[in-house]
DNA sequence: ACTTCCGATCCTTGA
DNA sequence: TCAAGGATCGGAAGT
């Protein structure tokens, strides 16, 4: 549904061996087979899923449900409005590739976008239709709730995060920690555990 | 060894970080870990190794060598000076992708081939080295700190959180709520109390 | 994603 | 043993 006003649909629509059904999906764009996946995204918007970190739980998330993830990017990432390092974005393609295991790929407009995903869908379906799906990366979105949730503590990013769910197990366990069963964490001091253990304690005032 | 006359080494002696080992492999170009591999390819290159079939052997080969092959391609392989159908170049790409499982990534010229190169290799060997928060923008506002906290659940917002807080007063309140206790709380059903109620209660797996 | 900045943490010294 | 100093890590904000 998201993708309705894009003009990729058009292109899409001018070619007879595709069928196109609509839906609402929780994440990913163009479903190709029962295990692949395909999000398609505008430079401007791959950038600023990056800046807002959108794209750092979005991707994850489909990996849990495909096996095979490809984003494509519709034009030239280096040239946009915002204003970002080169570096962030070579950063930002490696971690795709090389750590979550996506395939990127860069289109010069909707027309090329349309052929190529018809090409995937096809792809997909005839030669790997019968591949089973084994949704591996399932606990690892369940691991980025219990983080994001913990990154809420105050003085807490996300290599403490993990460290006090290392520690503890669950979110619901630190919440409910003393001040000297957060000092056993490394990394963790009286004065951090004390400023840990205040914040969920902190009397609501309207 | 094969590689040694192009540009992209000249970068990449450039950087500190990296050291360069030669020798003479197999099939790949750039081996950046034990389980990753990368395939330099000129785009004149690449679309010769269609032409003669070249790539359909050599990809399979790399790939049962490697876990993660990402092939980079340098230059625009709709613009070179061999007569191919678009069609099939979208072919071939979709084929890499899609049925091989590889990435294949485009740069438009040896510096940014060899900042990537060194980028995926650094991830490939060390990870990232950090972990990405997840959120940012912390309040220290004692009242905001709360809700910022309770606004980490899924489902919650910032209108549900200050529901929250008016009824259990402290976020740790919240947290070791009964699923029935939440459901008192106006605007939140079933649903989202169970929600709520196993958020925390998330078992963490390394 | 990366960079820069800053404060907290830890680690070593040396009296 | 402990305090002061510096190296290091981690968080926050900005690109």
């Amino acid at each position: 549904m998201r993708e309705q006003r894009s003009r990729v649909i058009t292109y899409l629509r001018k070619e007879k061996s595709i069928s196109i059904e609509y839906t609402s999906l929780p994440s990913g764009d163009y479903v190709l087979s029962s295990s692949a996946v395909c999000e398609r995204k505008e430079a401007q918007d791959f950038v600023l899923s990056i800046l807002d970190r959108r794209i750092f739980s979005q991707v994850p998330k489909m990996k849990s449900e495909y096996e095979t993830v490809v984003v494509v990017i519709e034009g030239n990432i280096f040239k946009t409005r915002s204003a970002i390092e080169p570096a962030a974005l070579i950063g930002a393609l490696s971690w795709l590739i090389v750590l979550e295991g996506i395939s990127v790929i860069f289109t010069d407009g909707p027309a090329m976008t349309a052929a190529l995903i018809s090409t995937m869908a096809r792809h997909a379906q005839n030669g790997l239709g019968y591949t089973i799906s084994l949704r591996s990366g399932k606990p690892k979105d369940q691991n980025a709730i219990a983080q994001y949730l913990c990154e809420g503590l105050p003085a807490v990013g996300g290599a403490k995060a993990q460290d006090l769910l290392d520690h503890f197990k669950t979110a619901h366990a630190v919440f409910n920690a003393t001040v000297d069963q957060l000092c056993e964490v490394k990394g963790i001091s009286r004065q951090t555990a004390q400023k840990i253990y205040n914040a969920s304690r902190i009397q609501w005032r309207k």
